[in-house]
DNA sequence: GTCTATATAATGATAGAC
DNA sequence: GTCTATCATTATATAGAC
């Protein structure tokens, strides 16, 4: 599953041993030392070419924020709203980059907050559209329902373990959230227009028979 | 706001002290030293109470989840099923109670997930009763949406800050709650039947009224 | 770029006086 | 119950060789 862009430098290496071990073992825990020693290196190269230890939990997020736009802004174009008030392209990440990026969200990362508030100001754009066309209901405070919407999806995302033990679905891998999202839809059904909310329930049907198909 | 039982004695002030610290500060950031130094007592006397710091923790953990179960069991009897969708009920304890219980929930503390399993069967049972009584809608896959909207929900409350960054409007605090609720009940909807959402929302207004009035 | 060796600081926990 | 003093460990970060 690794991108064609293999970038497998030392450096990244290491950025990519930190960008899984800081959400899993936690800031503290995570030592400069169990870096080195995962990434098959000496302590004092991940210091050389991160500074400190801060300074490489810095590059992390940075790389995740901007590996997070990238894939969303890809998933945009290919195909625009199919159900804009989940904000579902957020989740068209892979799984590392997404359980990182809930950690940063939790411990407010300043680059966390920052994507945040991008994928907010996207879901808005995209929610009036929708509003124009008919598919989305209005509300009386519309920039409110979409915060919370936007806090409720991704504060899942944070507690997927839970959603994991209780039901055998992890909602932090694609197909965990792509089995969820009938439930989802249910959900927050009053949001959709009823004409709209058919429709995305009818394109779903089809795209679980096509999974169901392509899987086998 | 202290309740009627001041039980300050040291030992109770230290866990009061590491309570507040441990989700503000982090695990490791917090430590037996700064601790003390906030009870005002000895390093030493922390070690004393609690045996070690993970013993310290445990002891939070344990505290933290009695007295959630105290205030939610008081506030099930008292108003019963105002809207059971929401398992609203467990937000009516202490804000920092309900932040250590965010904290713990993502950490993963054994005692976090026996509470959140806990409140998840109280929805089960509760959603039950109202779907018998026409006032929530039944669903094909209903233990998978209890289980989402409690995850949803608590989710919120962890990335509650980044509610109060873009709505001006704290969910983890009781006025914050209240007033997220008219927005709350709109996204959730469709999880009720059309008669009692009037009768809820209408319930709402009065108490929205009621505030007001007490607080102009 | 990569390593080894080390300086410096802070932490959790212990021992024992009061 | 509470304190002071201290040990042993471990961490980050630096210095300098290769």
């Amino acid at each position: 599953m690794r991108s064609e862009t293999d970038d497998l430098t030392t450096k990244a290496r290491i950025r990519d041993v930190a960008l899984d071990r800081f959400p899993n073992d936690g800031y503290a825990a995570t030592t400069i030392r169990a870096i080195a020693r995962s990434a098959d290196v000496s302590p004092g190269l991940v210091v050389h070419h991160f500074g400190s230890k801060e300074g490489l939990r810095e590059a992390c997020d940075h790389y995740v924020v901007a590996k997070f736009r990238e894939t969303k802004l890809a998933a945009m174009e290919e195909e625009n709203m199919a159900d804009p008030g989940f904000a579902a392209s957020a989740y068209r990440v892979a799984e590392p980059l997404l359980r990182y990026f809930a950690w940063a969200l939790v411990r407010g990362h300043r680059a966390a907050d920052d994507l945040f508030d991008e994928l907010l100001a996207e879901a808005r754009a995209v929610t009036e559209v929708a509003i124009d066309k008919g598919m989305v209901r209005t509300s009386p405070d519309l920039a409110t329902r979409i915060t919370l919407q936007m806090a409720l999806m991704l504060g899942m995302v944070v507690l997927h373990r839970h959603v994991e033990r209780n039901t055998g679905i992890d909602p932090i891998e694609a197909e965990g959230i792509a089995r969820l999202t009938p439930t989802l839809l249910e959900l927050f059904s009053g949001v959709f227009e009823e004409d709209f909310l058919k429709v995305i329930e009818d394109a779903y049907r089809e795209g679980a028979a096509d999974l169901a198909g392509s899987a086998g």
